[in-house]
DNA sequence: CGGTTTTGACCAGCGC
DNA sequence: GCGCTGGTCAAAACCG
């Protein structure tokens, strides 16, 4: 075995299931099935690395499950051997895949794999089971299941041992006769030896088949799941490139305002806020304060809230105190706060809250009530809900948190609005003029219907990023250079302006709805606001199409920074590729 | 009776 | 260390 490699190399022969070639990896190379099947391992790891039973690994990719199978042989190389020695007979399928995925890394391994120890890696003087230094076991990707399988191995390694306990009986019997005789009795007790090592050896087995079995089953789960989201996805394609192509007319837009200078890499390379929510987030009580996961979206009232929000908070960020150097945690969580004209009390946005607190917040005599998702145990989202100080009609919506299960079709697109605007604070949190620009872009991508209702601020403690829908979406506002549209007050970006001076219109009729397909006012107070929004100039269709089919795309993908790296990777082309490295993995 | 709301208490972070 | 503030908890009250 070559351990200096950095590959994993499977050889299966053996019939392949159809579904398995329809998702198998680029790297996946199949051929017609030949003989019994067998696959083949190679195990190109340095000497000090450990063999595990990655029995959860983080990738998701269908191939990639397939291999989890593979963890097999880091129990019992002895047993499969001894099994295929009998067996014989090798590969038709060549699986070839890099080795960081399964092996390599260490930190792809979750969990050891139901409590079986890590062992060191054979070294070279102990892979004599096969010349190559590869292991082979049978495996069967449609067939059989990997528990099967195991029984299989299992089945014929006891058979083995049940013939050699007959002959040490036999020995045993004939070599009575003769108790003078020392060398058989050595060999009696080479042989008993080799009997308890034997049972041994079929008591791992054992072990390792339950293993394996309880492994199959949450597999399987895990395969439908992927396939489900897969054919959720396909069905939204169509949705995505609209998104594309209106991400296109903007970059267009943004690269004539900026000279021609494309958007900086940074944006592309998109950070923990890429990772969408996943119900593994395993909410607890009170996830979002111990420990915060990357893509924690949170939201923050805005400065017409509470006054010190901005004086005492985004002020003081002084360019020698970047958000770079601010904690990792802090910058990990955003704010999406969203302003609508509304009398009721609260935006109906399709999911079901319990209020748990109130609060009179500072420099603001509405009450600022604390609502959390109970569409679901656990969930750890919430959401503050607070009237404008300047003006009452304004009602200030702000969530936090993902939600760790499914929504209805009215909650999609809140839901999505939102996450998507933290993943544009997030991705673009940054100090640099670059960043700047990458907020300002993203912003103006999320909701291009217009630019000027969103802000972003990078405030401490959370960065923000106000939704304002109480303004005037007039197209003809968006023709304004970007710097006048949207405020960043990034420290160091040299745009610091006064913090969160957002140029708001109150009194304005809400007419730009449409962009939120679902997020609605309560009935009666749409109601009342139908007529207003019959007297104000209607959103251009394509611009609402365009509102509506990122929405569409968002919520189809469930990771909208990845989708949305592809998409805009895909509108800049081939002169502007940045890396999208941390979209391949994410499911 | 189960779920929600109310409301005072409690806690943590931050600035002085 | 102290006070302020935002946010959360939890018991009691309320509601359908």
């Amino acid at each position: 075995m070559d351990a200096s490699g950095g590959r994993i190399e499977a050889r299966v022969a053996g019939p392949v299931s159809p579904d398995v070639g329809a998702d198998a990896q680029p790297d996946v190379i199949a051929t017609p099935p030949t003989t019994s099947p067998v696959l083949l391992i190679a195990f190109p790891l340095s000497p000090d690395q450990e063999f595990g039973t990655a029995a959860h690994v983080s990738s998701a990719s269908v191939s990639s499950l397939l291999f989890l199978q593979l963890n097999l042989h880091f129990v019992s190389c002895d047993s499969i051997q001894s099994y295929m020695d009998r067996r014989g007979g090798a590969g038709a399928l060549t699986l070839d895949t890099s080795a960081p995925l399964f092996l390599a890394s260490s930190s792809n391994y979750v969990g050891s794999g139901g409590g079986v120890p890590k062992r060191k890696r054979p070294t070279d003087s102990s892979d004599h089971h096969l010349g190559t230094g590869a292991i082979e076991f049978p495996i069967s990707l449609s067939t059989r299941s990997h528990a099967e399988m195991a029984e299989e191995a299992l089945g014929g390694n006891r058979a083995v041992a049940d013939e050699k306990k007959n002959t040490i009986e036999t020995s045993m019997v004939e070599q009575v006769d003769d108790e003078d005789d020392k060398e058989g009795r050595n060999e009696l007790a080479a042989m008993q030896a080799e009997l308890a090592r034997m049972n041994e050896e079929n008591q791992k087995l054992t072990v390792l088949l339950s293993q394996v079995t309880s492994s199959y089953s949450a597999l399987e789960m895990r395969l439908a799941t992927l396939t489900r989201q897969r054919n959720q996805r396909n069905d939204e394609s169509s949705k995505a490139h609209e998104v594309v192509e209106v991400m296109g007319a903007k970059v267009d837009a943004m690269n004539r305002d900026h000279g021609g200078v494309i958007f900086p890499r940074r944006f592309m390379e998109l950070g923990p806020a890429a990772e969408e929510d996943e119900p593994s987030n395993s909410s607890t009580a009170s996830p979002e304060r111990s420990s915060p996961p990357p893509d924690n979206l949170l939201y923050k009232d805005d400065e017409n809230l509470d006054p010190s929000w901005n004086t005492n908070k985004a002020l003081e960020l002084t360019p020698t105190k970047t958000a770079e150097q601010a904690p990792e945690a802090t910058m990990r969580k955003a704010r999406v706060s969203v302003r609508a004209r509304s009398e009721a009390p609260m935006l109906a946005d399709g999911c079901r809250w319990r209020k748990y607190g109130q609060k009179i917040a500072k420099g603001n005599p509405c009450p600022r009530a604390y609502y959390r998702c109970t569409m679901a145990t656990g969930c750890p989202v919430r959401k503050q809900v607070q009237r404008c100080a300047d003006d009452r009609s304004i009602l200030i919506t702000t969530y936090e948190g993902n939600h760790n299960h499914p929504l209805p079709p009215a909650a999609m697109a809140m839901k999505s609005t939102t996450s998507a605007a933290a993943s544009m604070l997030l991705s673009g949190s940054m100090t640099s003029a670059n960043g700047l620009m990458s907020s300002n872009f993203l912003a103006s991508t999320v909701l291009p219907c217009s630019s000027s209702m969103a802000t972003v601020s990078a405030a401490a403690p959370f960065p923000t990023v106000t939704l304002d829908l109480t303004q005037d979406p007039n197209p003809l506002l968006s023709q304004r250079p970007p710097a006048a549209q949207f405020h960043f007050p990034f420290p160091s970006g040299g745009a610091l302006t006064q913090p969160r001076s957002l140029p708001h219109v109150h009194g304005q009729k809400l007419v730009n709805q449409s962009a939120f397909s679902g997020f609605q006012t309560s009935p009666q107070i749409a109601a009342a606001q139908l007529p207003q929004q019959r007297a104000q100039p209607a959103v251009p269709p394509s611009l609402a199409e365009a509102v509506s089919a990122a929405t569409a795309a968002i919520t189809s993908d469930p990771n909208f920074a990845a989708a949305l790296a592809a998409a805009i990777k895909s509108v800049i082309g081939a002169g502007h590729q940045p890396p999208v490295n941390n979209s391949d993995n994410i499911l």
